[in-house]
DNA sequence: TTGAATGGTAAACGTTGTTCAATTATGCTT
DNA sequence: AAGCATAATTGAACAACGTTTACCATTCAA
């Protein structure tokens, strides 16, 4: 079944992908284009598209290997830290840290957006919920008496205003006078919302 | 001064800049293009690189728009409400809630990005300005004993959390599970957060 | 009424994503 | 071994993009 250069379409398929996350750690999901991928892989644009819907498919490969690296950071701090309250305060961190240490993959995370009629693949969207769901079950170790509405609650209010200071934190500078690091943001995020939140689930 | 159609320098600027809010209005960010604008306006494109340095300008200047659009209504939340903390919830609504009426230009605000080299003009960087010093004051008359350095620590911790929840309420359907609807998210959020924040500044 | 300056155009360049007819290489069958 | 069917691969083409520039035309100053 092997041609020319003796790949497989999964071998060609994973040389594409590497290829396109390589472009992106260097020059951003800019830098990213079909004959760039393609050349690098040695192939034609021709081939890549028969091995890739389109574009965005390719695109969204690489972002979910970068969303699978990140998800595997968290996990090991989780498995690490067994101590509820720590333990949200360093997945925390460490989203925004692996924000900080991979900008580009990150924002091509984020900042990538597809056509309208592109429906999300399956594999993608379950990354996302792992994400979610790890966030969630942390915040349920930390208030095993609330119920699952409660926890859903807070768990997405907390970790959408995490990922709002990561998002503000890249690229804009808005806390160039140094004293608001966003790790100074991160810390007053979280420990005054869980605090508040925690005696709010005492009372009851 | 005037040519062919009478029209000033600025009256074209004006006309192209109205002419990409609407194709944002539309189509969104992407449906913006050069030739486009020049079409809707009926000059062409080089009449169109005579009045702005690139297309980025021009969506700048579109979104400028949108920013002094969202400062008018928050600037009328906070002059109707003069109670502290019900008026930071309700500029944290308003702010959602114009995420949500203006989604296009929303996103186009958000989503579109500037080439490496470009620096951002200063009359941009005021609008970004005025929008963090409206919530600062805010904040500030909300615990008007703390020093500056916690309540700019205070104020972009809220507002990087605000503009999360917002983020992630546009496109992504996180919550269409209904019951935690954005609104609900914001409400959790402000309340815990400088409910929190406040406690601790009456201890010391 | 000239000459200079400016407004405006149209075509071109290089890039992008994407498609597709033509070609080439392979595996299977005879 | 020869030929055929099938699949892989190519390269050219298309439309659209941002941007530049040589050129034309209109206006103002002299």
């Amino acid at each position: 079944m092997a041609r020319r250069n003796d790949h497989t379409r999964e071998e060609i398929q994973g040389m594409a992908i590497d290829a396109t996350r390589t472009l992106i750690a260097k020059e951003g999901l800019e830098g990213v284009s079909a004959r760039k991928v393609a050349q690098k892989i040695g192939y034609t644009v021709g081939t890549l598209y028969q091995n890739f819907e389109n574009i965005h498919e390719l695109i969204l490969h690489a972002n979910a290997f970068s969303l699978t690296q990140l998800l595997v950071e968290l996990e090991k701090v989780y498995q690490a830290e067994p101590r509820a309250l720590p333990r949200i305060i360093r997945i925390a961190n460490t989203y925004l840290d692996f924000g900080q240490r991979h900008e580009k993959q990150w924002i091509a995370i984020f900042r990538h957006t597809l056509p309208r009629d592109f429906i999300m693949p399956d594999w993608y969207q379950a990354r996302i919920d792992a994400l979610f769901s790890l966030i969630e079950r942390a915040v349920r170790e930390l208030a095993p008496g609330r119920d699952k509405k409660q926890i859903q609650l807070a768990s997405r209010t907390l970790w959408s205003s995490v990922h709002g200071i990561c998002i503000l934190n890249i690229g804009n500078k808005l806390y160039s006078d140094n004293i608001a690091t966003p790790q100074t943001l991160m810390q007053s995020l979280v420990t005054h919302y869980l605090s508040a939140w925690i005696q709010e689930g005492s009372k009851a």
